[in-house]
RNA sequence: GUCCCCAUCGUCUAGAGGCCUAGGACACCUCCCUUUCACGGAGGCGACCGGGGUUCGAAUCCCCGUGGGGACGCCA
């Protein structure tokens, strides 16, 4: 019988674009946090922003955290519609004189941060309208809306045990009384943050890297609040393919992305939990298993870099563990995207199966099989080579004998020997021609497997329209 | 500029002082299998950023340097 704490993590997305790779293994590991732990996996959307927030951009978010499977006890929580309890808080804050109104103006900061960095200090307000024992504030000007600012300590270090990075402490002077309400009343991110996590009752914040700089002003303001401190868990970024950082204007593409470049969300989901935590050298592993293993301990605290080629492979290794049903249904989604019908012609299972072992993608394995629904393209330069005017007439004997045999690939294949057999050749002479006459190219699985599922009438026309 | 963080093969990583002449995986190369291409199998190439300490002993601990990243918003 042991009394734990019930953990609680929490995702807590800005509704600004989709959800990215970045955004999807911070969930993923917050999620599969709760899960190892039997805890509560909460899904809170934080569109204070109201200029950058759109609807479209949730529903996109809700969309990837779907896609994944990543599935929310509680939630989703809207900030806008907590505005009321923000304020409740900052009234209180400001009755018990733990925040103050300051009226600046947004040029004075401006000039003042400008000023502060060409002296090389770190730019921060210099707590003009701080009130303080003794100390006289100037006349409050007339027309101006305050902004609310939390009176951060100005003595001491904040510190606090990074589940991923270890102790960081950071002194107080480093920090500055920051902006909790705008000058129209809306509270701001590290404010919401806190007030959220407190009232959610979040045990352990799992985040990006960059908000490392925040989470001082938030302990700060937690102990203002006398809020128990959560624990912190701060993930290292996820760079792009070629080392840079991943933005919009630069391969952060959304996890949506990946459904359509035909990937499975179990390959998506496997690889990014092996970027940035390891269970020794396991590799392939499902979310069940994951999360069972899953822990802070073992991730990395340094940054990783995007891996497209990793990600194929786990790709061709789920595609190959996949149901044929599904990859029929996923194939055949696709086939129509390019305008194919995938009818009941040769069977689409069977043909799937035929080529799942040499497919990286699900687009790349519906590609490879479009030839059996739509006449192909023909390789001109495989062609000239394969279809040399000796072989044409064998072929064409081929196929005369072809039209009566047995439709079954052991039944084609004995064909094709006695074609090989009794002109004195090797396989490959005669295999090449059928197969570049047959998909176009010359490349495909055994050649008497896909004229069987090719049909006969389908393999004779094609052999007979082409060289006949 | 100031503060904070990071640093093992090309990439993802194992490694919590001796088990490391540093292990696995992707990629790459070679060979095998073979009806072409794949799949699969067997090998191979390939790394502890540099310098000082501490210690009998350091990839592992400490310091400095270098490099990279992040943050310094009435964005989140």
């Amino acid at each position: 019988m042991t009394d734990k704490k019930i953990i609680r993590t929490r995702f807590a997305p800005s509704p600004t674009g989709f959800l990215h790779i970045g955004g999807a293994r911070t969930a993923l590991f917050s999620w599969a946090y709760a899960r190892k732990h039997g805890g509560d996996f909460i899904l809170r959307i934080e569109d204070t922003d109201v200029a950058r927030s759109t609807p479209e951009a949730v529903q996109a978010i809700l969309d990837g955290m779907n896609w994944l499977g990543l599935n929310w006890d509680e939630g989703p929580f809207y900030q806008m519609q907590r505005m009321a309890r923000y304020r409740e808080v900052i009234t209180q804050m400001l009755d018990e004189g733990k925040a103050y109104h300051c009226y600046c103006s947004r040029e004075e900061l401006d000039a003042l941060r400008e000023r502060q960095m060409t002296e090389g200090v770190k730019p921060r307000y210099d707590g003009l309208w701080r009130p303080e024992l003794g100390k006289t504030l100037p006349s409050i000007p007339e027309g101006v809306a305050p902004v609310v600012r939390f009176k951060n300590p100005q003595t001491g270090v904040v510190a606090w045990d990074d589940l991923v990075k270890g102790r960081i402490s950071i002194s107080n002077t480093e920090l500055d009384d920051l902006i909790i309400a705008r000058d129209d009343g809306t509270p701001t991110y590290n404010f919401c943050v806190v007030v959220d996590d407190n009232d959610m009752g979040i045990t352990q914040v799992i985040r990006g890297d960059d908000h490392v700089n925040n989470t001082p002003r938030q302990i700060n303001m937690l102990q203002a609040l006398g809020a128990t401190v959560p624990a912190y868990a701060h993930l290292s970024m996820i760079l792009g393919g070629d080392g840079q950082k991943l933005s919009k204007r630069h391969g952060a593409v959304s996890v949506m992305q990946y459904d359509e470049d035909g990937y499975l969300p179990e390959a998506v989901l496997n690889y990014l939990a092996r970027l940035g935590w390891s269970h020794g050298d396991e590799e392939i592993f499902s979310m069940e298993q994951f999360c069972q293993w899953f822990d802070l301990d073992h991730i990395t605290p340094s940054a990783a870099q995007f891996n497209t080629e990793k990600l194929n492979w786990l790709n061709a290794h789920y595609i190959k563990q996949a149901s044929l049903d599904y990859l029929a249904l996923e194939v055949s989604k696709r086939l129509a995207v390019s305008g194919i019908v995938a009818a009941d012609a040769p069977d689409l299972q069977g043909v799937v199966a035929l080529y799942r072992e040499r497919a990286n993608t699900l687009n790349e394995l519906a590609n490879s099989v479009a030839y059996f629904y739509q006449l192909p393209q023909l390789d001109t330069v495989a062609a000239e080579k394969h279809i040399t005017a000796e072989i044409v007439p064998i072929i064409l004997a081929l196929a005369e004998r072809l039209a009566t045999v047995d439709w079954t690939a052991e039944a084609i294949h004995a064909e094709i020997e006695h074609a090989v057999k009794s002109n004195a050749l090797k396989f490959p002479k005669v295999a090449m021609p059928l197969r570049i006459l047959l998909t176009g190219g010359a490349q495909s699985p055994s050649i008497d497997a896909v004229m069987a599922l090719l049909g006969r009438d389908e393999t004779l026309s094609r052999i007979r329209t082409r060289i006949g």
